[in-house]
DNA sequence: CACTTGTATAAACGATCATTCATATGAATA
DNA sequence: TATTCATATGAATGATCGTTTATACAAGTG
């Protein structure tokens, strides 16, 4: 399960899309338009997401509304992101 | 930067590496033979986290050391296993 | 010097990944 | 019911990854 939690977040788009909808749920529609990406490819990483339960969806009429699952998945970003400026002034 | 340090978590033998040179330095053949991998593969690993400074090195005779780099990693480590627990109960 | 020990590297391979394109499904509406 | 809107899925493709094998290199030892 450990690698799935950071194969997930090893991808730029989906690191986006879990900001995206970290403080508040989006549907597909509005999480591809606002990181201007394919709806197809947004669905892919939602999915992969939502297999390792990083997120949760949600289905209103034909919308389906995405939300990340658990804060701490936000404090590992926001830790992930430290760490990175960190090490990247060393190489 | 970031998609580089999760990527360099995202796989077991290099997050068990990091775990058996985070409290003391070691050589390459005592990680190896400590978690039972080839020589070639662990230098492999130690490479590519050397290469995002994951990891230091220091030479000593014939011999190299390396130890993790920064405690923040065995942090993201630690939070990452808990989130991990977290997330395999629903999925 | 030749030899050994410890480590690094390069080539090769199948496996997995990220993305795109085309198409299918599901729900609402005319 | 036919159409449209929102989303999901499958196939395809190039890119990257993880591992193994063989070999090179670097430092110490006889």
């Amino acid at each position: 399960m450990n690698d799935r939690l950071y194969k997930c977040l090893s991808n730029t788009n989906r690191r986006k899309i879990l900001y995206c909808i970290g403080e508040e749920e989006k549907c597909v529609n509005e999480i591809a338009e606002c990181l201007d990406l394919e709806q197809s490819l947004t669905s892919h990483h939602l999915k992969d997401m939502l297999d390792c339960a990083l997120i949760e969806k949600r289905r209103e009429g034909k919308r389906i509304y995405y939300k990340v699952s658990a804060s701490e998945i936000l404090e590992i970003l926001e830790k992930g992101k430290e760490l990175g400026d960190k090490l990247e002034e060393r190489c």
